[in-house]
DNA sequence: TATTGTTATACTCTATAACTATA
DNA sequence: TATAGTTATAGAGTATAACAATA
């Protein structure tokens, strides 16, 4: 048996565990025909405007990617863009009404499909977990 | 302030763990032309010699897609196919000493780009939060 | 000159559909 | 008949390169 560093058993729990939730984001995505980066694009605009290019870097993107994201996603009328108003060569991004009600959709969605493995942990747990991740990403939005 | 379930919370936690999870696990792959998909194959095949089916099952993907994938692996030396012993219709995937190699390369890399994460935590609460995570998961393989 | 964003092009990943071979 | 796998084809997501407009 081979010995294990406590960080390379955290790493081993935590990549499972990325894998998982991400499976369970891109089948209900799927569903609605969302990829994970426009629904992490949606997640962004729920509470922010960047323009383009910070939302490229965000996402560690090219502008390029985020032009043909963003003229898709803004045809099925989910976000829009509007012209920055200090910087004229810069566009700003935002959410309709549209997209933030499908946003609080998902988001009602992910919860029950993670549900199975969430409430395998009582309540004390649950809270202990979600501070312990907090702590972790010491809460950068996502 | 909306008032938020436990479940809730967390769900807030995991989500922006599982993004940053994987983007950094995609830049890693990426530098080697490895798929976020193509590297959970590789984890998978770490123990176990799965028929493409499986394979494809487990992943959530069409056969067809497997075998794209597994072609590309294979002439890239990763990966190998061989006959199932008992069935004739059905194909085993399993890893060469060079996917091996390279699994074991990316784990190490990960855990690197993670760190600054992970090491957020002490070594107490990085257990604890290995531990949880474990729980949850109930440990299925990914 | 450097930066912001778009367009054109190419490759990977994915799905659907049609097919062959074996159970 | 049903299942295992492959091939052909098409669409989304990504990058690179070239471009126009503004800083």
């Amino acid at each position: 048996m081979k010995q294990m560093t406590t960080r390379e058993n955290l790493l081993d729990a935590l990549v499972p565990t990325a894998f998982i939730t991400m499976a369970a984001m891109n089948k209900i995505g799927a569903e609605k025909d969302l990829s994970l980066t426009l629904m992490r694009v949606l997640g962004i605009l729920r509470d922010r405007r960047p323009r383009m290019a910070e939302l490229a870097q965000h996402l560690g993107l090219k502008k390029s990617t985020m032009s043909g994201l963003i003229d898709r996603a803004e045809q099925r009328g989910l976000v829009a863009r509007a012209p920055n108003a200090v910087d004229e060569r810069a566009i700003d991004v935002f959410m309709t009404p549209a997209g933030a009600a499908l946003v609080e959709e998902l988001h009602e969605q992910v919860q029950q499909a993670l549900a199975p493995l969430t409430d395998r942990l009582n309540a004390a747990d649950q809270r202990l977990l979600a501070d312990l991740l907090e702590r972790m990403l010491a809460f950068p939005k996502v």
